[in-house]
RNA sequence: GGGGUGGUAGUUAAGUUGGUUAUAACGCCGGCCUGUCAAGCCGGAGGCCGCGGGUUCGAGUCCCGUCCACCCCGCCA
């Protein structure tokens, strides 16, 4: 057969094409065999195209169809007509078929061990060994022409503004802040290691002093840390750094960005500014650094109401200076007790010791604890909470950060129950006013809650030697949906801030200068104040396309358990190769 | 590191208080069929019940261990 190219896609046929010779090439998606003529559903990534081959009109073409194998990979040539009374409304092409004049089978396929249709029943086990055919299924070809139309948006976008796209190395020098490295071992240097970025941030940061004063890239980062269904060892992020910036200038640009992705995606214009919340405020009405907006139900902290109760956990939790805090469900008398230990299972899940609930009836209110509130107290809490008849109370009580996060996740909870969290509404939030650092206990030090190069609010600069855990840092994350999309911030830009902010986190004087010796000497070569920030990219494809894990968005990703099914790595190496290495294993 | 759910034919699942030859659907193989839309009808083949121990006259089923997958906590600046 004539080595002629494709005419059209599978996608591409409409009425308007009846008439055409055409020449089509794809994969047999469905074969059906009427004894005289035979039916494939040839499809490419664009779509599907219902080729026929009639026994009385070509037999030697309908022979070959017929005996088509579902996957082989077909060309086909042919006439396009039109279906008349028997269109199939279901498919774009649907009006059309190709009447088959020759047909090749370019490459025959042996059975397929799951169909290739967007509703799958396959394990996640059989899709990921077999990626290249889960790949072909269209749900999932969609994602990708939608990473790709993201990233080209994006690149556009950061263009138009200016932005430098500048790439950074993959093998880079092991820091100690952080996540756990990826290391790779020198050759040429025996007992010495390279590590895989977790992220371009250091890189960046010179190339703001190099005078590059809009950089980007769209760069991957790698932790060696535990998988979940929105993280992988390996992830995209688009990363930004600006001179001379702003927080205002940052929520602005990014602003633009998502708005740019959100008009080419879906084509609507999302509102704009995104709303704000300070990191605190945060905390205490959604016990989370990044709040599902998507529906209010805000927690209400209701510690002095029960202060003196004779409900003993309540009062001793207030008498140690813990937290109780409350959760009002409206309208839900009819929730089981099923329903409630499955929630008191995600309190105690989330580090609450218990959830107390209570249901207000018209007459009185019942519940695990019902019985130990006083009437005055009941009141109390009513009004604190807006709770009335019909309305279930949810409550954890213990120190600030447990009780919160703990009936965070509960409200989250409720909002799936409730079907609150719908996945084709936007709600966008900057969380701002993030501290500087928290307590790591276990290393009895601080540490960054954003990352060691963040820069605080300039009035609190002073608390660094004495109450460094008061300071607030000029940190902020985009959220969307209750999914951190991103975070970036103000970054230091002056040597001896840096090196005090280094001593704080307990690096002594050496080790700052042998990790970062090569950033605190850039500092001190004319650094101009700087800033910038980074999305999950993988995420945020997620988010766009409806997926409900970050696999379904990459092409090839790796198991909770870090291995790769398809290409069974990590494997074992050659002891040649260990020995180049100067490795052994012991 | 911890908790939860699952693993039975190529695939997805059912399998009762432990008891004859381990079911079904789809797929596969053979036959029929000219308007299907993941075509339909008839027939057939196909099993290390994840793996290793144990209890028992007897284990897919009970017990112990282990591996794999998924979800969550820890962890992820």
């Amino acid at each position: 057969m004539a080595e002629s190219r494709r005419t059209h896609t599978c996608g591409d046929l409409r009425i308007e094409d009846a008439g055409k010779d055409v020449v089509l090439t794809g994969w047999a998606a469905s074969v059906r065999d009427h004894g005289g003529c035979v039916f494939i559903n040839l499809r490419d990534r664009y779509g599907l195209t219902q080729v026929k081959a009639d026994q009385a009109v070509t037999p030697e073409a309908f022979a070959i169809a017929a005996s088509v194998k579902p996957e082989s990979v077909l060309r086909i040539e042919g006439r396009v007509v039109d279906r008349g009374s028997n269109r199939n409304p279901n498919l774009p092409t649907g009006a059309v078929e190709v009447e088959v004049v020759a047909v090749e089978v370019l490459n025959a396929s042996k059975p397929v061990p799951f169909p290739i249709v967007d509703d799958v029943d396959a394990s996640e086990v059989t899709r990921l060994t077999y990626r290249y055919l889960d790949l072909r299924r269209p749900v999932l070809a969609r994602n990708f022409a939608l990473r790709s139309k993201v990233c080209r948006l994006t690149r556009d976008y950061l263009d138009d503004q200016g932005f430098l796209e500048i790439e950074t190395p993959i093998l880079c020098k092991s820091t100690p802040e952080g996540a756990r490295d990826f290391l790779v071992p020198s050759r040429v240097h025996p007992g010495m290691f390279y590590a895989l970025p977790q992220s371009p941030q250091t890189f960046k940061q010179i190339l703001m002093v190099a005078g590059f004063d809009k950089y980007y890239q769209i760069a991957r980062c790698f932790r060696d840390e535990d998988l979940r269904a929105d993280r992988q060892l390996e992830f995209t992020q688009i990363d930004m750094e600006v001179s001379f910036a702003t927080p205002e200038l940052l929520y602005d640009l990014i602003e633009g960005m998502l708005a740019t992705i959100w008009k080419g995606v879906f084509d609507i214009d999302l509102p704009r500014p995104f709303p704000r919340m300070p990191y605190a405020e945060a905390m205490e009405t959604y016990g989370c650094d990044k709040p599902d907006l998507r529906f209010g139900m805000p927690m209400v902290t209701i510690t002095d109401a029960v202060a003196a109760s004779g409900f003993k956990v309540f009062a001793d939790v207030a008498a140690r200076n813990g937290v109780v805090t409350a959760l009002k469900v409206p309208d839900a008398e009819s929730w089981s007790r099923k329903d409630l230990d499955g929630l008191s299972k995600v309190a105690t899940d989330n580090g609450a010791k218990g959830l107390a609930w209570f249901k207000i009836g018209a007459e009185e209110w019942t519940g695990s604890a019902a019985k130990f509130l006083t009437a005055d107290e009941k009141a109390a809490i009513a009004t604190r909470t807006g709770a009335g008849t019909g309305d279930l109370l949810l409550v954890v009580a213990d120190d600030a950060g447990p009780a919160r996060q703990a009936l965070g996740a509960v409200r989250l909870k409720v909002g799936d129950r409730l079907g609150l969290r719908d996945p084709t509404k936007w709600s966008f939030l900057w969380v701002t006013e993030f501290p500087m650092f928290e307590w790591d206990a276990i290393g009895q030090r601080p540490t960054a809650v954003h990352h060691p190069f963040t820069s605080c609010v300039p009035e609190d600069l002073d608390l660094l030697e004495t109450e460094p855990l008061k300071m607030r840092a000029r940190a902020y994350d985009v959220i969307l949906n209750g999914t951190e999309l991103g975070g970036g911030s103000i970054r230091i830009h002056r040597r001896d801030v840096q090196a005090r902010v280094f001593k704080a986190l307990g690096l002594s004087e050496e080790s700052a200068r042998t990790k970062f010796g090569f950033l605190l000497d850039a500092f001190e070569y004319g650094a101009p104040p700087h800033g910038g920030i980074a999305l999950g990219l993988d995420r945020l494809i997620m988010l766009l396309a409806g997926a409900s894990s970050i696999r379904d968005v990459i092409a090839f990703p790796k198991t909770t358990s870090a291995t790769d099914l398809m290409t069974a790595s990590p494997s074992e190496v050659d002891t040649a190769q260990l020995r180049e290495l100067h490795l052994e294993i012991k």
